[in-house]
DNA sequence: GGGCAATTGTTGTCGTCAACAACAATCTTC
DNA sequence: GAAGATTGTTGTTGACGACAACAATTGCCC
């Protein structure tokens, strides 16, 4: 039916149409060629994976990463704000802080125009923290130009600009 | 520090750096654009939520669709070859294949060269299904056009060939 | 050719994560 | 002031990846 069928292998034993011996690159994904989807969804689980690992020394996810420079970039922002900002939720964004401010490089100071909420702020631990966590990730970021190319990754980032 | 603190808002308070009042869209992001990783998230979370919203009626999720895909164009792949081939564990296979095989979709046929694996081939069924599935796949692809252009998305399926 | 390592499918556990629902405290609105 | 909305929090559920263990079977090695 497809090409694939037609290819050689280790243990070929092709005619009876049974189980043969192959290998994974030599399956043929035939329609899944062509699906942005799934091309974004390998993608991206490469990128994260080389990001937890750049940033594996200092022990930061991507989402923490996302929530420090949103705070840093805006102190003073209420929970609420930053899991909207960043596509959290807030129940989610809650335990997330927890652990950020565990390990005091944020601090949820009560509000006093709206007690209902916190004013999220990092502390100086956080500010140092962050600027090394920006240089890690300046570095990941490297390795996907190297993965992808310099203007594959510029061409990328301005495709895909509007879903920030 | 960002030019975002200097914006104004709907029942702005600035001065005190306390909570203001701020919409989603007016929070800076500051280092986050311009990382790949993030914007390549916010993209997979949006054509994820389009494929399931468009094979909403038939109830496939990307996954099952890639699975469905990959037996149908290779007839009498073990489950092996297809969790290499897409990148699922085998584990998390098995759960699949339990739930499509009872849906009629696909079968499991001890094979007679090693019968630790299972051959796995669509149904008549399956087939036709798949066919259908295709359809709203494709009908999924061009909602993706409409949303990053056409030429966009064909460069970004070029970009990332590497990652099927 | 007999024994040992590797592979395949399966089951189970654990931790992460998104999606909800419910709740108390507080704010907004009328 | 009362009713409804919002904020942070807690808890539950289900999908998912990573792992480990296991039986059945195969491949390999001496």
């Amino acid at each position: 039916m497809t090409a694939s069928a037609a290819r050689t292998s280790r243990r070929k034993r092709t005619g009876n149409g049974a189980a043969r011996r192959i290998d994974a690159d030599e399956i043929g994904l035939d329609a899944l060629v062509g699906h942005a989807g799934y091309a974004v969804r390998r993608f991206q689980i490469w990128i994260f994976q080389d990001f937890i690992k750049t940033l594996g020394d200092v022990d930061i996810k991507p989402t923490q990463y996302s929530v420090l420079t949103v705070i840093g970039a805006n102190p003073g922002l209420s929970q609420m704000a930053v899991a909207k900002r960043l596509g959290i939720e807030r129940a989610r964004l809650v335990h997330l802080l927890d652990s950020l401010e565990q390990r005091k490089l944020v601090k949820r100071i009560k509000s006093k125009e709206d007690r209902r909420s916190h004013a999220l702020h990092l502390t100086g631990q956080g500010e140092t923290a962050l600027a090394k966590f920006k240089r890690l990730a300046a570095e990941h970021e490297r390795h996907v130009e190297e993965k992808i190319g310099k203007a594959n990754r510029e061409r990328l980032l301005q495709i895909l600009a509007g879903f920030t």
